[in-house]
DNA sequence: GTCCATACTTGCAAAAAACAAGTGTATTGT
DNA sequence: ACAATACACTTGTTTTTTGCAAGTATGGAC
């Protein structure tokens, strides 16, 4: 299994790399992540669950019942390959005249 | 949309970026693909028509019936990407112990 | 106590992926 | 000429994943 395999097992799924870009720019709650991204509510659910537990994100308790989701250092550690995809898609559509 | 999104329209099914991964290391054809990958064939078969249409790779009729996939300029930009997953990946696996 | 917000869960239909088997074309061996 | 093999797929069918709609649980605010 190689690096790349490793790295789409946490972040290949549907929703996950957009989640996580949308935490970069600071921690934010369900709400805010589901409006942002328009992602269903029960992917949406599953997903911040799935990348709990590899690490990637952690819940902060906020008062009441709601909470926070905020990138850990290894979802922080995403940026560059976030950013390098994030570039190579801007390409994708400065040229898309083409097809 | 965001830039990521464009991105993963074109990268992020199952299968993409390891098809794309693959063929850095040059031109290859489909059965080697399918060898190198464990890609399931009908699988492998419409990613791979998928990234021609989306301009990545393409066809390059060897003699007889046989073709090889080669990336584009456009798939060869992407290597920047697959390197920094590729790194997120490996790190994870370091840690794992922990989980 | 009623209303509202937040963070989910549950049930079901649609879409995508995996599995298994088969097809068409050319090539090689006898 | 004919059978066996290689290559690049296609065609069903089952399983998994995703999406949509609706409902539930908890905690204030009024």
């Amino acid at each position: 299994m190689s690096d790349l395999t490793a790295a789409l097992e946490v972040v290949g799924a549907r929703w996950a790399l957009l989640i996580v870009e949308q935490l970069l720019e600071g921690p934010q709650r369900y709400g805010d992540l589901q409006r942002a991204l328009g992602t269903p509510t029960n992917m949406l659910a599953t997903r911040l669950r799935e990348l709990e537990a590899a690490g990637v994100l952690v819940r902060l308790p906020l008062r009441h019942n709601t909470r926070a989701y905020a990138l850990t250092d290894r979802g922080l550690a995403l940026r560059e390959a976030i950013d390098a995809l994030g570039r190579w898609g801007a390409e994708q559509r400065e040229g898309d005249s083409g097809r």
